[in-house]
RNA sequence: GGCCUGGUAGUUCAGUUGGUUAGAACGCUAGCCUGUCACGCUAGAGGUCGUGGGUCCGAGUCCCAUCCAGGUCGCCA
């Protein structure tokens, strides 16, 4: 530095370090002022920076003049000396509490000019687009902050444990290529090659697995992923971090144990709940789909689904007549028939179910309830056996097409765990769902890729030659917690048949492959070593860690639910000029047309 | 794109069946106050009730359209 005493231009010490060992001491701080108490001969100040907040105290009737024309959150240098505060003047909340520094100069740094669209402590309260409006502000709140702060460790308890593990971080483009699967990508139009585009990577994916056909055996990296689709509560606009990563010459196995080791240590070292210890149980799609009608269950709920179909084989009532039916037995011992009555409310009104039928099987051994005239001796028998049927259990049925009934009593279960209050809310209970199917029905009723097509098929060739394409299962897993899909993975396709024939099924030729996949259909065939990986959420985990229900609370600079950066006022109307470099030509919807009328 | 909820002071909200000059708290401004820590007390300023139209003697309140926001479904390999 030049010459000057530039250590301490500023400040000597910071706004939480200073205790009973620095009485006396002559300080320099700087911070914003958080609050002014202004009590007329004498002035409290607190002043806060980003390690925490030191009580000042002004007596000077000079300064006391001064100081008041400063307004709050205006940030200050003071000088001044450090004092002991009296027993009774203690502040126990503040690290810095014992002590306060009495100042004897001071001066502005940056003042406050206009008026505050909000306060700084109650910004947690207003509404979200004045928040992310002026979200420097928004972030000056102490619990804001925070989570800002928090998840700067928690990326590098993520990156420390990569490491260990023998992972090497390696940085992919962002300026990359269109993929043809998959949600909507954002364009960068090439001003050097006129009408072409990049697009931002959705996840890096193909590059992950072309590191591996370059011997990289372990990759991993912190990576911006990119989906122009619509946002909701638990996923971002526009853009979110994934922990990246893919291994060489492993197996499912292999994958789901560094997941276990990644996971449950982000969560014991970060989180302050009881974390699932390894292994996590591993759950098929269809036994998730069989016991919680979700592939991404909230295993805090106690409550699972049973199927009853057998049970009412020779019903005489209509409705349950050739229906899948499913059963979830609840505890209700003080339950009264409105209990029942609102669940009815809430399957007709929130999950569109026609109604739902119960039974409550009292203390008297009475079955009561909407279908108690169709429970003949033998049904009763079979709860008995099969749902360990006790006095003052209630149970509900779910009678539909067997996909649908899942589905349907899956939000059942989940609403009937909230409303009796079965879920610890202390703890992170975290499995693995797998064995997703390969394909799926499209809208038109065509065989589809279900999720990755690159996924390895369980079975490989054989299964693929053999199967009904929907019996097709796909290497292919999900890490769930508490509810929330954390990450998801999959044995990649390494070996060309069984790609080509992967592909033929979902209706793609060969000449289709080399098209829309050319460069990493290309590298397969140089050898290429058979692979895996997953890509864990960062900002999903963040949300668990911090119990927040919003996503956008934990990335500094969150765009709004219309994709909208309202701090940086992007996306913006860009000049002539630059459209013109970049060979774009705006075309004007109706829409746009009237609206540049009014 | 569909549906639900909301938009009233700088902020958070109340506002009855349509009826006088639209309220409260916090913030802001001015003044008083030597132990506060969400300091206290006194006074004051601050509103095109999102926007446009309609019904009515009369609209913050009812109707229609539209914009904005949040949630949700579609979507998210």
């Amino acid at each position: 530095m030049e010459g000057r005493d530039s250590m301490h231009m500023y400040r000597t010490h910071n706004c939480n370090e200073l205790n009973l060992n620095n009485v006396g001491a002559s300080v320099k701080l700087s911070g914003f002022i958080k609050t002014v108490r202004d009590l007329g001969a004498v002035m409290f100040i607190d002043l806060r920076d980003h390690f925490g907040i030191t009580q000042l105290l002004v007596n000077d009737s000079k300064i006391l003049e001064e100081l008041r024309k400063v307004p709050v959150e205006s940030t200050i240098c003071i000088e001044g000396t450090v004092l002991k505060r009296d027993l009774e003047n203690v502040n126990d909340v503040l690290e810095t509490g014992e002590i306060e520094v009495c100042v004897c100069s001071f001066q502005v740094l940056g003042k406050v000019e206009n008026l505050l669209p909000f306060k700084i402590e109650d910004s947690k309260s207003v509404r979200e687009d004045l928040r992310l409006e002026y979200r420097f502000l928004d972030l000056r709140n102490e619990k804001v902050h925070e989570k800002i702060v928090f998840r700067a460790k928690m990326i590098k308890t993520l990156r420390d444990k990569m490491d260990e593990l023998g992972f090497t971080e390696i940085q992919t483009p962002i300026l990359a290529n269109s993929s043809p699967e998959g949600a909507r990508d954002f364009l960068v139009p090439s001003r050097i090659h006129e009408g072409e585009f990049y697009a931002l990577p959705q996840a890096p994916q193909q590059f992950k697995q072309l590191l591996m056909m370059s011997g990289f055996d372990k990759y991993y990296q912190i990576a911006p992923c990119f989906r122009d689709e619509d946002p909701r509560s638990d996923r971002l606009p526009g853009e979110f971090y994934q922990l990246d990563f893919e291994m060489a010459f492993v197996e499912e196995a292999d994958v789901l144990k560094v997941l276990e080791i990644v996971a449950g240590d982000v969560f014991e070292k970060l989180g302050n709940k009881k974390v699932t210890k390894a292994p996590f149980t591993r759950f098929s799609y269809k036994e998730a789909m069989d016991k919680f009608g979700t592939d991404k269950p909230d295993l805090r709920n106690p409550l699972e689904i049973e199927d009853v179909t057998k049970a009412f084989e020779n019903t005489e009532f209509k409705i349950f007549k050739g229906k899948t039916i499913k059963a979830i037995k609840v505890p209700t011992k003080n339950q009264t028939r409105k209990f029942f009555d609102s669940m009815v409310d809430f399957a007709i009104s929130n999950v569109e179910l026609k109604g739902l039928a119960w039974i409550k099987y009292g203390e008297d051994e009475n079955v009561s309830g909407t279908i108690s005239k169709f429970i003949t001796p033998e049904v009763l028998e079979y709860f008995k056996e099969n749902l360990k049927l006790q006095k003052e259990d209630g149970v509900f049925f779910i009678a539909d097409g067997y996909k649908k009934a899942c589905e349907d009593a899956g939000k059942i279960r989940i609403e009937l765990g909230q409303r009796l209050e079965l879920l610890d809310k202390s703890e992170y209970k975290l499995c693995f769902v797998k064995d997703f199917p390969m394909y799926e029905l499209d809208d038109d009723g065509k065989i589809a890729f279900n999720h990755n097509p690159f996924s390895m098929p369980v079975g490989g060739l054989e299964s693929l030659n053999t199967k009904s394409p929907l019996d097709v299962l796909a290497h292919q897993f999900d890490l769930v917690c508490n509810g929330y899909e954390i990450a998801s993975g999959a044995v990649r396709n390494h070996e060309v048949p069984v790609m080509l024939k992967a592909f033929e099924l979902a209706g793609y030729t060969k000449k289709d492959v080399e098209k829309r996949f050319g460069s990493l259909f290309n590298a397969f065939q140089y050898g290429a070593p058979p692979h895996a990986g997953a890509a864990p959420g960062i900002d999903r985990i963040m949300m668990l860690l911090t119990d927040e229900t919003n996503i956008r609370e934990v990335v500094a600079f969150p765009k709004n639910g219309k994709a909208r950066d309202l701090l940086m006022r992007a996306p913006s109307v860009v000049t002539k000029q630059q459209l013109e470099d970049v060979h774009v030509k705006i075309i004007e919807s109706k829409n746009q047309e009237s609206k540049n009328k009014s």
